[in-house]
DNA sequence: GGACTGACTCGGT
DNA sequence: AACCGAGCCAGTC
């Protein structure tokens, strides 16, 4: 049964849960999220963490091109320099930071 | 139940 | 590099 009374709803709980997860060092997309979490809309994860983002790294989590939505920038990416992610130009460089999780065993 | 809103993304100009 | 336009979909009203 659904409560009537608020919360993150399942679907927003299962985006923190990826978010959470995500290593210091490394970064996902929106787009990368919302594919771990079984939707097509990067917009929702975006949504998501609009809303319940100062409870997860959310600095860890940005566009597919490497740059942060414009009224982040700032904040992000002093968060993300000192996760030790490389940063330039105001960009992230993709190829290097994005979080492979590949099983390793 | 319909219309709108976005921390988005991709392909095309 | 900088605009489009279309597709996306959980919230919100």
């Amino acid at each position: 049964v659904v409560s009537h009374r608020d919360g993150p709803s399942e679907f927003a709980r299962a985006v923190l849960d990826v978010v959470d997860a995500i290593p210091r060092g490394r970064v996902l997309s929106y787009g990368d999220v919302a594919e771990l979490v079984g939707v097509r809309s990067a917009r929702v994860v975006g949504a998501v963490l609009s809303r319940y983002g100062v409870e997860v790294p959310w600095h860890r989590v940005l566009r597919a091109d490497g740059s942060c939505a414009r009224h982040l920038a700032e904040r992000q990416l002093a968060l993300l320099r000192r996760d030790r992610v490389p940063v330039r130009d105001g960009r992230v460089d993709m190829r290097a930071a994005r979080w492979d999780r590949a099983p390793s065993s």
